[in-house]
DNA sequence: GTGGCTGCAAAAAATTTGCATCTCC
DNA sequence: GGAGATGCAAATTTTTTGCAGCCAC
């Protein structure tokens, strides 16, 4: 059984001799628990009892994405949103609707075998990572779009 | 011969009853005179003789953002990049360097046909447009790596 | 001629920073 | 105990907005 993804990226963060304190520990449990990207407003406004400051939710969420622990994602709203990355999280990608701005994770397709292979013999670029988001409509909203005139 | 990307740009906004003034002109210009996506920041600096204000670089962006005939990247950096979307531009995609922030950009390689397909049959999810960028080290900059220890 | 833009200035929103205090190791 | 994090407040940066005057159509 895979041990807690809360506690892989506190022993990470150990190893590089970072603090565990409260405010980080909250941080990485409520990105951790969210099904979806969470924008920084979004991950200040679900610690309520636990009273951090909005500048500590900066100062994580930077140093994590800065690590690599977190990758930024940005769907075309006017904010970024945060979710734990590869390691951390297995490998996917997202479908985003234009309607109702729903999220979908996408697990099973990726990019084919050699995609990233065949553009370093091209370009002599080592690719070491790729982002990838589907925008369109969710089925939800389609069925909506053909009921309703 | 196709015609100039610039003056279909602006039928396009003609045909919208949108003037065309001429910071909106020189916006479009200059992003399409650029070899890479440029910032709201660096889109203002290279009007220099024309004295438009950056609120109304804010606004022309923001405008061809919402009408699709800007597509807004996100590069990890600060600040997001602008650049002509499909229509207006050929489909393409990007490799960022993540040691000099060099971009490059990758026309021949994109997804494979059927792919969009496989998402829509497995999640009812109608893709419209996706977003693919890669990081990486570039070519110059793998090489200085090899040679300085 | 006039409605939609622009420039300007001011406001709002988002993010960073300085510093005294606190706390994790 | 001490380096490093936090909270708070202030500063900075980014983006938006109100409004009078201007200009593309």
């Amino acid at each position: 059984m895979q041990r807690d993804v809360c506690t892989q990226v506190e022993e990470f963060l150990r190893e590089r001799h970072y603090k565990l304190t409260v405010p980080r520990r909250e941080v990485i449990r409520i990105l951790h628990e969210s099904h979806t990207p969470l924008s920084v407003q979004e991950v200040y406004q679900q610690l309520q009892d636990i009273k951090a400051d909005i500048a500590s939710v900066y100062r994580t969420i930077n140093l994590l994405c800065e690590l690599g622990v977190l990758t930024r994602l940005d769907f075309q709203e006017k904010l970024y949103r945060y979710e734990l990355s590869d390691p951390f999280t297995p490998h996917h990608h997202h479908l985003i609707c234009k309607k109702c701005g729903n999220i979908e994770n996408v697990f099973e397709q990726c990019l084919p075998a050699g995609f990233e292979e065949k553009i370093r013999q091209r370009s002599g670029f080592a690719i070491e990572s790729h982002i990838l988001e589907f925008y369109g409509v969710c089925e939800t909203c389609s069925e909506q779009a053909t009921s309703d005139p």
